[in-house]
RNA sequence: GGGCGACUAGCUCAGUUGGUUAGAGCGCUCCCCUCACACGGGAGAGGUCAAAGGUUCAAGUCCUUUGUCGCCCA
């Protein structure tokens, strides 16, 4: 059986051909009435025409880890896929694209520019699932949604009639926030607020009748058109005596009432303010308080209106000026001072948010919310109906949110989105809301009604992902076997945007919460800590990534810098360690693949090497006892997966993928596979058939634990493995359990006994300059009987890797010269005649190492002298810190005494 | 204005309830192209854990204050 394998780890190579098979045989579909618990996970669904981006990599990694770390462990695992129709950004791009052929999407009319998105839907919509293919997301595709499917879209509307028939839902007129660019209505949480450097304008109005007049001071001058009052505070001795008088609104020459409102900042300013109802929250509030008028100067595209008068026309911002200037020619602009104010700015197109009156439709949040701050403030393990959100601290935002929120601005004014179930009489004015078009109204029987033109929120149809897509408000096999969601996973940045509303919607429609566990993860930033951004350059495409490191590569840097809480700062030295890894894995496999070729010459066939039996119990013996390094290896694969099993539980995953990194590399490569060479071409056919076995049973294990993080590698890896004949993938085979049975505590002693022993060797040979080829004698003084047998019963393997001509003991002190050392273990020298001819030992270079050495260990011992000499810490401290002080200062007080000889000898 | 987080080796970051000489990857130094791997092997240097106080037998870890940076909410 003659095998090609590449020298270097090439993914480009075998990651297309599983992604397509993965796909192909349907291996992740999954079936509810199938057995085992369930565990679902659906997917924070990503914009249907847009691309992989470096977040949705870490996300659906950490997603995909788990989901197939279930699967393997015998969950009924679905991992449902979908796309969002993602209103605003969706519709912006094909509004700049018509824009760049020249025409104005509204002169299309709405229908012909629905055409066109669903078109450019048709054209990119297959994009970011296909780059999730690619990457091998172990989805079920066949369960494949999306938010203004038909499906999904009538539940929207079955969502909608109910809220508003339980008076969630209502329509008013109210200050929102406007986007002039987006030509739409935002929700709060659209509105990104920041602090920029302005001025801040002291404009004089005229009180009428009198000499006086009253300085407001004001961030925005040209809204001052709009003013219908000016306020003052109630408490403020300063103006007592205008409250009631009039002002003369210069520019417009209105007449406008002096009021007196608590709201008032009588530090702010000149302690005076112009009211603008129309333009300003807090405005709108006092404007409500006094009856005041609300006139709007401004146009939609945020130019003034007609109702500013001469200004009618200006973009807002020339406005200012001009009004400015207007006023400063009218002598009545007081004084300019800097001043940083935070302004609200549209998430999407960065345009300055500017506030008006319009009618809405709007929810109502608080009884809504209510539910989901109990299902998250009563979290405890295993308590039904409760959620449980990691990390903690994000918890505590969840809460504060919602014990804060405001009702939610459900309409936009886009023409992409699902429109909302409204109809207007126009005859009697009723408004119909229906999750279908009435063909009369119910109150008039007239037909002339007109449907709402806007949409809906994208996040109100996001909200019902967890169970619209199961098939909900049917109680479909999907529904009952996958909801609740076992788990979502998502970024922290849309933890109001979507998983408030998930939680709200969720447990207001089925009774019971979406998903039992919320883990939100970090943001990839870039080397200069920012936010990666597409508009601003600063991404890093993930597709580009994995072609030049390997998906697998990706994954797991990924993982490993994903701790929880904390931010992830991507570079190319991280993914080159992680491509490094795959590599070294690839070539473990190599090595074992090349010697069997040579095996099997020899007339044992792979199937005999195969290991089933041992999964279930221990690794196989020789004569009776299983090899020392066999013992060792089996018993650190057992710790190391509970080590991996315990972190995957609570989302550890950087720990876990530090752990298989340190088994494979370390304990795997370089000493399992060094120290086992020689057996598995032992000319002892039933020794080395032992080693083979062992080796196979481990490799196999290694690449079940590493398959979550890596799964292209492991796939390739593991059909090629004796074990895998005639299975269909590792992704279905079992995860490791890393039972007990496989530790072995004497192994694990005894190896450690011969590692130490070895790194010493190393370690002098290195000091002393001894060429690395160079064989050399080793004298050895055993610290006991059980060292001494140790070494002896592997005196082979000790002198291959340690490269010594022979090992002698010696019982008591070492005398003579050469490089000594001594360990725990026992006392080592290289006799000076071996080394003399090839490097002459510097004894200032060896008394510098020792001293620096001793006076890391006086140090040592004295601190813990200190502190097992108080009585304060004996009575206090816990006897098992006392005994393993106690046990570690014995040690270390030997070897500062072997030390302090070594150096007198000097 | 309110809240949260970060500050640990040259760089990027781990360090779960306070407990024995603080870790990893990369980079750096030295030796080695040894028949799986130079995307490698072996050895090594490098940190008064931002600062100052405090609690404790014991503090990178808990508390207070300060500084720098970042985020969220208003």
């Amino acid at each position: 059986m003659a095998r090609e394998i590449a020298k270097a780890y090439e993914p480009q190579l075998i990651e297309p051909r599983w992604a397509e098979y993965w796909v192909k045989e349907q291996l992740f579909k999954a079936d509810p009435n199938a057995p085992g618990p369930a565990f679902s996970i659906v997917i924070p669904p990503p914009n249907v025409t847009g691309s992989l981006h470096i977040g949705h990599m870490l996300d659906h990694t950490e997603i995909d880890i788990l989901t197939r770390w279930h699967r393997m462990r015998g969950y009924n695992t679905l991992y449902l896929p979908g796309t969002d129709h993602a209103g605003i950004s969706t519709q912006r791009v094909v509004v700049r694209q018509l824009a760049e052929q020249g025409i104005d999407y509204r002169t299309l009319g709405r229908e012909e520019f629905e055409k066109r998105v669903w078109k450019w839907k048709e054209e990119s919509g297959g994009k970011i699932t296909e780059q999730m293919k690619q990457i091998g997301e172990s989805c079920d595709w066949s369960r494949e949604k999306f938010t203004l499917s038909p499906e999904l879209s009538r539940v929207v509307r079955k969502v909608f009639v109910q809220l508003y028939k339980e008076e969630f839902i209502y329509r008013a007129t109210r200050l929102v926030n406007w986007c002039p660019e987006c030509m739409t209505v935002l929700s709060d949480l659209e509105v990104l607020h920041e602090e920029r450097q302005g001025h801040l304008w002291y404009m004089r109005y005229p009180v009428e009748g009198a000499t006086e007049s009253i300085v407001v001071a004001t961030t925005r001058p040209e809204t001052m058109l709009g003013d219908t009052a000016v306020a003052v505070n109630p408490e403020d001795e300063r103006y007592k005596g205008l409250i009631g008088k009039t002002v003369i609104l210069p520019l417009v020459q209105r007449r406008i009432p002096i009021v007196a409102d608590a709201m008032v900042d009588k530090e702010f300013g000149t302690g005076a303010v112009k009211i603008t109802p129309a333009h300003d929250p807090n405005d709108f509030e006092v404007g409500k308080r006094h009856g005041l008028a609300e006139i709007d100067v401004m146009t939609p595209e945020g130019r003034m209106s007609a109702a500013a008068g001469a200004y009618a026309g200006m973009d807002r911002f020339a406005a200012r000026k001009k009004v400015v200037t207007d006023l400063e020619a009218a002598g009545l602009i007081e004084k300019i001072a800097p001043h940083v104010s935070a302004i609200g700015l549209c998430e999407r197109s960065k345009t300055v948010v500017e506030p008006r009156i319009m009618t809405q439709w709007f929810c109502k949040m608080k009884d809504l919310a209510a539910p989901a701050i109990q299902a998250v403030r009563e979290y405890e393990p295993g308590k039904e109906n409760t959620i449980q959100i990691v990390p903690d601290n994000r918890r505590q935002e969840f809460l504060n949110w919602l014990d804060n929120i405001r009702d939610w601005t459900l309409s936009r004014q886009l023409w992409w989105g699902h429109r909302i179930p409204a109809w207007y009489c126009g005859e009697c004015a009723e408004v119909i809301v229906a999750e279908e078009a009435p063909a009369a109204c119910t109150k008039c029987g007239s037909g002339k009604l007109t449907q709402d033109p806007d949409v809906l929120d994208t996040w109100f149809s996001s909200g019902l992902w967890p169970f619209s897509t199961l098939g909900w408000p049917e109680k479909t096999a999907d529904f009952e076997k996958y909801y609740p969601t076992s788990l979502l996973i998502t970024g922290y940045d849309i933890l109001f945007f979507w998983v408030a509303r998930m939680a709200m919607l969720g447990i207001h429609f089925t009774g019971k919460v979406p998903f039992r566990a919320v883990y939100l993860h970090s943001l990839v930033r870039t080397g200069s800590g920012e936010k990666m951004s597409k508009s601003k350059g600063t991404g890093l495409d993930p597709v580009v990534l994995n072609q030049q490191y390997g998906t697998d590569a990706m994954r797991f840097c990924l993982a490993s810098m994903a701790a929880p809480g904390t931010d992830i700062v991507l570079s190319d030295d991280r993914l080159g360690s992680a491509r490094n890894f795959a590599n070294k894995i690839w070539n473990a496999a190599r090595f074992l693949f090349m010697n069997l070729e040579k095996f099997e010459q020899g007339g044992t066939g792979i199937e005999e090497l195969a290991a089933p039996g041992v999964r279930a119990g221990a690794p196989y013996a020789f004569q009776g006892a299983v090899p020392l390094i066999d013992g060792w290896l089996f018993s650190r694969l057992a710790g190391i997966t509970e080590q991996v099993n315990a972190a995957l539980a609570i989302y550890r995953f950087h720990e876990a993928a530090h752990s298989v990194y340190q088994f494979f590399w370390g304990d795997f490569c370089d000493w399992y596979i060094e120290w086992v060479k020689p057996e598995l071409l032992s000319t002892n056919r039933d020794r080395a058939i032992v080693a083979w076995r062992n080796l196979f049973a481990a490799f196999e294990a290694a690449l079940r634990l590493l398959h979550p993080f890596m799964p292209f590698l492991t796939e390739e890896l593991w059909h090629q493995l004796p074990q895998a004949v005639g299975a269909k993938s590792i992704a279905l085979d079992a995860y490791p359990e890393g039972g007990s049975e496989w530790k072995n505590a004497d192994a694990r002693d005894d190896f450690e006994i011969l590692i130490r022993i070895v790194t010493a060797v190393r370690e002098m040979r290195a000091d002393g300059k001894v060429p690395t080829k160079k064989e050399v004698s080793l004298e050895i003084s055993p610290a006991n009987a059980s060292v001494e047998k140790v070494i002896k019963d592997n005196l082979a393997n000790v002198s291959r890797l340690a490269t010594l001509s022979r090992i002698d003991f010696a019982a008591g002190r070492l005398s003579g010269t050469g490089i000594n050392r001594s360990t725990k273990y026992g006392e080592l020298r290289i006799p000076l005649e071996d080394i003399a001819e090839a490097t002459a030992l510097d004894p200032e270079n060896e008394r510098a190492r020792l001293k620096k050495e001793l006076e890391g260990l006086q140090k040592a011992v004295a601190s813990k002298e200190a502190q097992l000499g108080n009585e304060t810490f004996r009575s206090r401290a816990p006897a098992k810190i006392i005994q393993g002080l106690e046990a570690t200062l014995a040690e270390q007080r030997a070897e500062l005494k072997k030390l302090e000889d070594r150096l007198k000898q000097l």
